[in-house]
DNA sequence: CCTGCGAAAATGTGATCACATTCTTTGAAC
DNA sequence: GTTCAAAGAATGTGATCACATTTTCGCAGG
């Protein structure tokens, strides 16, 4: 029995945390390809920045670092993680791995209201193709993948998946910006077939060939050698 | 050119930092299941305890929460998560899905001294098995299995395989502790003979049925409910 | 022109202090 | 004995300072 419970409002829980807000910021940083690879990160600039102390600063380029969203270097100095040909597969892989079983997961548990809300995403991107706007895709699309698998609470596997993401967001964003939407197929909606057919299998296969899509087309682009 | 590069030796690089130190032992301490599931951990008593200030502590705690060996809650307090049956089947579905691949690809790469090191490693979890030792069993299959993805360079796949190792550390111990080693099939065989033969599916499959085998039987111990 | 060296600025790390919040204990009222 | 509230201890968070290391810049020598 908790004593507390006092008022019926929302939990007073402690106000945010500045790291918390701090790590949100940075993430944000990373996946719209605000911070350039080749450049590094020093605290002091961000906490300049985002008008804090050093402090909540260090925790989170702790937090992303561990998730592989930064890469602190022998120097001890921050950077944003180079690109090679092997760290590029190696996501892919990871992704074509893991997206499709979080969907398999997620599948029974998408109802009409949420399947709704997925069509609509697949509006947004086929806008977003249409007239070339980068940011726009790149959020939609994130916003289509993880309503899909958000269906299922899904603790350990959907954080992981958004490590990838994170890993990607910086290239994304310098591959749309070089070679425009253009080229991008809209290969979502055998997903959204699938999911409405409750075919496990064909939403599987829909969300990888998804991936191996976007992916192959960005593997002829920038990639440095190991 | 680096004007750098003095002396032959090896790098004379920063000393490690405190930081690390402490992430590691935290780390150890996790895998080795030394820190009850139950009780939380504090920055205070950590720090006492490796006769550190809060700093080290608290950038180490921070990395460690990022790979899910530790949770911090709303309270802002600091615990072993708890093992609910969800989490248990997701974790277990990760390693499923990420080790088969890793040791495939780890395969073209694996030398005969390798090979033989691996040998080498399964006689003492032979041995770990028949004398019931736990500590040695759980180290000596840790290190069959990394000696193996190891083999090639996965600085994507290996770290996420190894934070998926650390969540189920404390739980492993947990488990051995109660039912022994005795029931414990060693599934290992079936890898080296793969291995061996440069059976890319053998391998991938012998790692999957050790996966499922260890698990299983850890499945029907102790787990929380949702 | 550029090569190398020394000074100066910048950077990451660690420690200590202050403070708000949370947890634990204590003690009185019923 | 149980319940509840207040006092006290413990905890996480943030800021500031100090220091060793690294990087960057300027200037001399070739």
């Amino acid at each position: 029995m908790k004593s507390k419970e006092s008022n019926g409002k929302s939990t007073p829980l402690s106000p945010p945390a500045k790291h918390d807000q701090v790590y949100e910021a940075l993430r944000e940083s990373l996946v719209r390809g605000r911070i350039v690879p080749g450049r590094g990160v020093t605290l002091r600039g961000l906490a300049k920045t985002l008008d804090v102390s050093l402090m909540p600063v260090r925790e989170a380029i702790r937090r992303i670092s561990a998730e592989g969203g930064l890469e602190v270097r022998s120097n001890r100095r921050v950077f944003v993680p180079d690109m090679t040909t092997t760290r590029f597969e190696e996501l892919v892989v990871a992704r074509s791995l893991l997206e499709p079983e979080a969907a398999a997961r997620a599948l029974p548990l998408i109802d009409s209201a949420r399947l709704k809300r997925i069509r609509a995403i697949d509006d947004e991107i086929d806008v977003a193709l249409r007239t070339g706007d980068v940011e726009a895709y790149m959020t939609a699309n994130h916003a289509f993948h993880f309503t899909i698998y958000a269906a299922a609470p899904s603790p350990v596997l959907i954080p992981m998946i958004e490590a990838l993401w994170l890993r990607f967001g910086p290239y994304m964003r310098a591959v749309y910006g070089r070679v425009g939407t253009g080229i991008l197929v809209d290969q979502h909606e055998r997903a959204i077939a699938a999911i409405a057919a409750r075919d496990d299998l064909g939403l599987r296969e829909a969300i990888r060939a998804d991936i191996m899509d976007g992916m192959n087309m960005i593997g002829s682009s920038l990639l440095e050698p190991d």
